[in-house]
DNA sequence: CATGTTACATACTTTGGGGTAAGTACTTGT
DNA sequence: ACAAGTACTTACCCCAAAGTATGTAACATG
């Protein structure tokens, strides 16, 4: 998870708008590369982790499990894991993040009234 | 606006994730540090570049500028300059801005439903 | 006993977004 | 003549997020 030097204005700076502004505070929750395609995927149900991987081919396993840890730590995923082997490991919204539907619904319609045509 | 480097997996998967991904593509116009905390000051309200400043104290001149100025590229914003010395230049959503009202509505609300607690 | 499968971990490198600092144009006030 | 105000521009640097590469545990199966 790779420490953040404390006393760089870009942190600095970072912290302070997450403080400030609701956006920004949302953005950094779910701001970065790869979590809003982890998200929109999670949104259509529950996901194994190569199911994830299966989903985004792009996507290393490094930053996959990085930003799962991330989201599961700020409780906007769950981590179910099987006890057994090989590993069944299944990843899912957490209440706090169904909450987060409005918000990822309202992008997906914007994102489909302007010129954002998916397969 | 410096150029990007064709050819880079970072920006290939950027690119990738904006055309598979409608959250991504939402992030892509509205994501990064600053764009977040201006959009949110110009929801209330169009403002001048000196007001701009004022808002978010933190902000430099070059990144002020250089997202008012990538978001009128995009049409989010839009840019109205008075011809007169000292300049007047003025700063609004465009009708496409307005339609991010229900995206970033969304996000104050969930923002202020968490942890979050601004003055 | 070697190979495959699943879900990770970790050291090292790259790169692009953001920060710093300084300068410009044009006019008004003193 | 010089400072002040407004809205920028430009050159240079830094660092954290993302990419590359390789390794691990634990069993199942041929």
């Amino acid at each position: 998870m790779t420490a953040i030097k404390e006393s760089s204005t870009l942190n600095a700076n970072r912290e302070n708008n997450k403080a400030t502004c609701p956006i920004s505070f949302v953005m950094s929750k779910i701001g970065g590369h790869w979590k809003p395609i982890i998200l929109y995927h999670l949104m259509s149900g529950p996901k194994r982790y190569s199911e994830l991987k299966k989903l985004i081919p792009a996507i290393t396993e490094k930053m996959l499990i990085q930003h799962l840890k991330q989201m599961q730590q700020e409780d906007l995923v769950i981590r179910k894991a099987e006890n057994i082997v090989p590993p069944f490991v299944t990843y899912s919204l957490s209440p706090e993040g169904e909450e987060l539907r409005p918000i990822l619904d309202a992008m997906v319609e914007w994102a489909f009234a302007r010129d954002f045509f998916a397969a």
